[in-house]
DNA sequence: TTGTACGCGTTATCAA
DNA sequence: TTGATAACGCGTACAA
């Protein structure tokens, strides 16, 4: 890393940078002094308010641009009560499906002149608590939250702008907002059945803490299948970690692996992971102990990373609807944003299972 | 897609709606009423100013506690003029290298009271000015910005906070502010050393539009290598698109591909991308087409997602230093928020090859 | 130690 | 058609 101190300057910049660094940042009342009118009609004029002579918009608007104008949104918000703004707490935006999901809403309504701000909890209610209070702080027109915890004492301060909530991934029965809801506990059940259909009876469970809905949704459904299949399953074959990534999966295998005897101190032919970030940590640790996957080691993921696809072996996962998840928030924020809709939305989606090559099938000749 | 609508409400949660539907949001002027003081002593006591008296203080704090204070952030920064707030501008959020660097950013700034908001500028000019319109409004404290073009109009409206904005990716030396400057044009260079070290003399290149300086560096690398080599490189063999996606790579290759002939209607034995995804669409591609990588096709991505590591076969790429370019910007942004430092920094970051798997080596022998 | 007055940039109401 | 004025919520001199 080199770090140096830039001194040349070429010259056509220093004239800008003298204006606008000696000038007064330039508002509404400059432009009414600079045009010797009242600032209440600079207003107007930049509003299209009809109520102004087309001739004294049009100067007021040229002035405007020649002088660099730029509206000041806090003093609009402060003003108007409408600070154009979403807010969007997720638990990991590196999960590219969440990236997906807040950058297609975000695009989506830049359009309509809002901006939408995105927050990370990392998996910590803490963090969520912290990114909330910042949130309202913020005076946001709409608010999109993938919870971190059942918990009521987060949810309950947001409980003044319910009309403008969207609880995206578990269904919170306590709270009358709009609600995205996925089905986790049928993407684990899909996931756990694909692994029994095919053998396998002792499986590992990566997931992100189970205080979290989400994940604790996911495994519910992993045990329903368990159940169904009269197989037992055991909490302790359940792990979790904070850390959502590669290095997250593998440290946890790595944990279980042990190093003198060349295997791991449980035993189990599956692993079912929360993400695909994780599943390819175990593909991480099954390549360095020298076990391959899926004829050593099945893994199943979660969320279908599009890249899942090309991996070695290709991924089984279990999609998660992004597309129709960043629809429905769009659909909702349109409802309510645009049309003024009164109406609680309660959007009720499916994963499904994405059949690749990471299960080995255990009932198969050799 | 499964919509109805929300009817059953626990009782709970009825009498929280109604206290704070009816009441209006509290402020400090509304904890001053309820206390029969100023709201000048609330604001005070709020901001821990010492000038008031501990049991005020104390008094206050619990009182507002109760009432479910929130500050209002916009007329803290109107009054200020620091709304605490840094925005971001990249090309493409769905790039992990920049969901990477934003996060980061935004968690280790948060730490010190400020909100990271982040815009995408699709590669495209145009969208680039309507984020940078929308970020001034927003009055941050401090912008990063990944130019879409060395075109100065966009750049020139920011002129007025040079103090305040780090420059992102190429070299722009008609601006003095701060850099995080990366070398593409070396990332380019090795790319294309290792395609032709190995023999192959006709390379594809599949990049985001010229326009963008950073592809632009991308391509002069490329050649650079080519000259050197004494290979002749034609300007036809280079394919942009504004989808930097699996589908935007696919969809590339496809237009090249001859269904009737099944070959390429352009011969090549490698592609050079200017990220992973895209180099993704040329493993789908491949795949489609019946043909092998690198056997038939050798591919080196740029960025070095994660997962590419995993990929069947595993790419060779360039690797993006993420983590440098993440703390780089930090750095600025401390040394200027937090410790009002006016020196103008440069840091200039290097990616590197990574070997992996997708280059076959043309001298080999069979 | 507390209260008063003003201003930040804007919009909206009302009077001229 | 335009202008003066109040208000949004907050911070801060300055006065009490």
């Amino acid at each position: 890393m080199n770090l140096c101190i830039a001194a040349d300057l070429p010259a056509q910049y220093i004239h800008l940078m003298a204006d606008t660094a000696s000038n007064k940042p330039v508002t509404i009342k400059s432009i009414a002094k600079e045009l010797g009118i009242s600032f209440s009609t600079v207003s107007k004029a930049l509003n299209n308010n009809p109520l102004v002579k087309e001739e004294t918009r049009r100067l007021v608007l040229d002035t405007a641009k020649e002088m660099g104008y730029t509206p000041n949104s806090l003093a609009k918000g402060l003003r108007s009560n409408s600070t154009k703004t979403i807010a969007v707490i997720f638990n990991d935006i590196e999960n590219p499906a969440l990236t997906y999901i807040f950058r297609n809403i975000s695009i989506e309504m830049a359009n309509h002149g809002y901006t939408t701000m995105i927050f990370d909890s990392q998996f910590s209610e803490k963090q969520e608590l912290a990114n909330i209070l910042t949130v309202l702080s913020r005076q946001p027109d709409f608010v999109i939250l993938e919870p971190t915890t059942t918990n009521p004492e987060n949810l309950n301060l947001l409980s003044g702008i319910t009309q403008k909530l969207i609880l995206q991934g578990a269904r919170y029965e306590s709270v009358n907002c709009h609600h995205v809801h996925v089905d986790y506990a049928q993407g684990g059940y899909m996931a756990a059945c694909e692994m029994l259909s095919k053998g396998h009876r002792d499986c590992l469970v990566i997931t992100t803490p189970l205080t979290i809905p989400i994940s604790s949704q996911f495994v519910i459904g992993i045990k329903r299948a368990f159940e169904e299949y009269g197989v037992p399953f055991h909490d302790d074959m359940i792990k979790d970690t904070c850390n959502s990534s590669i290095m997250g999966g593998f440290q946890i295998m790595n944990e279980l692996w042990d190093h003198e005897s060349g295997r791991f101190s449980v035993p189990f032919t599956g692993v079912l992971t929360f993400d695909d970030t994780l599943a390819h940590g175990v593909y991480k640790a099954a390549s360095q102990f020298g076990l391959r996957v899926p004829e050593d080691i099945s893994v199943i993921g979660f969320d279908d990373n599009p890249l899942s696809a090309f991996s070695m072996p290709p991924l089984t996962t279990i999609h998660l609807p992004r597309e129709k998840m960043a629809e429905s928030c769009i659909s909702i924020l349109n409802a309510v944003l645009l049309e003024n809709r009164t109406d609680t939305c309660v959007f009720s989606l499916e994963p499904y299972l994405v059949q690749r090559s990471s299960v080995y099938n255990l009932y198969k000749k050799k």
